[in-house]
DNA sequence: CGGGCGGCCTGGAGGC
DNA sequence: TGCCTCCAGGCCGCCC
């Protein structure tokens, strides 16, 4: 479900309604997360404080917390994060519940479980294992085609692995992978060794503008994502060539083509990706 | 050391 | 209708 786009709809969604709200009390359930809940601290770092500011690190929601508390929320691959009226029925697979004033509540949602909740003292956000070795922001200031050549120096892989390593370059998963590199007409499997400047480029500005477009598009709903207040995404209209195998490609007509590397599917155009 | 793969989970889709 | 297999947006650890 959630790659950079989603996650930063997300985060656009909530902190509107978010930013300035107390959070009264917090349930958490019996099930485990991909790694076991740290009930006590979520509790304790929660529990009467209010939201200060919603930030987006990697794929990563970050909640604010006054009394120097940061909550770091990972959708996993089917996690949500929604909210909902305080009296609302609890739903399958709602593993946390926080409780707001205003007679509302934020879940979260997700059956597959891998999913993080974590709560952080927000000056060691960054130096937190899960945040330590992330990468560059491809929305940053500093991201361009520089900055994609020289994290591949040295490197030899195909350019769809590179792109997808959470320590180079953060935020760019399966769909928005396959996406870019369509754009920029570089083959998946293409070695980062052998690109040329000039594609460098070319892919980074591919990345920023799928992602920026996938943004202002509310992500990709292909089977559940949808922002904080439930809405559903469209940007699902807008690829490419993720999970169209068999269908024209809308640039040239050939006939797009699904291979598996690494254990996931890639999309691509055998005629104009080289 | 870098890259590839299996495993973690549940649910939905499609085949028979 | 039911049962089976395959597949899924992420990430980590193990293996070569």
């Amino acid at each position: 479900m959630p790659e950079l786009p989603e996650v930063e709809v997300l985060r656009r969604s909530l902190e509107p309604r978010l930013v300035g709200r107390r959070i009264r009390s917090v349930d958490v359930g019996d099930l485990e997360l991909r790694e076991p809940l740290r009930r006590q601290a979520i509790r304790r770092r929660a529990q009467g404080q209010r939201v200060i500011s919603l930030r987006r690190r990697s794929k990563y929601l970050l909640l604010d917390l006054s009394g120097e508390s940061t909550l770091a929320v990972h959708l996993g691959m089917s996690g949500r994060l929604t909210l909902a009226p305080e009296r609302a029925a609890r739903e399958p697979h709602e593993h946390l519940a926080f409780h707001l004033d205003r007679g509302e509540k934020l879940r979260f949602r997700d059956p597959r479980r891998f999913g993080l909740v974590l709560a952080l003292p927000t000056g060691r956000v960054e130096r937190d294992p899960h945040f330590a070795q992330l990468g560059v922001e491809p929305l940053g200031d500093e991201f361009s085609g520089e900055t994609l050549e020289r994290l591949s120096a040295g490197r030899r892989g195909p350019v769809k692995s590179f792109l997808m390593d959470g320590r180079l370059v953060v935020g760019v998963g399966n769909i928005y992978a396959s996406e870019s590199l369509h754009r920029a007409g570089i083959h998946p499997e293409r070695s980062v060794a052998r690109i040329s400047r000039a594609r460098w480029d070319a892919l980074a500005g591919a990345i920023v503008e799928v992602l920026e477009n996938a943004i202002v598009e509310g992500g990709t709903t292909l089977n559940d994502f949808t922002n904080g207040l439930g809405e559903e995404g469209y940007f699902q209209v807008s690829l490419r060539v993720y999970d169209r195998a068999g269908e024209p490609c809308p640039r040239c007509g050939a006939t797009i083509r699904r291979r598996v590397h690494a254990g996931r599917s890639s999309y691509f155009c055998p005629r104009c990706q080289r």
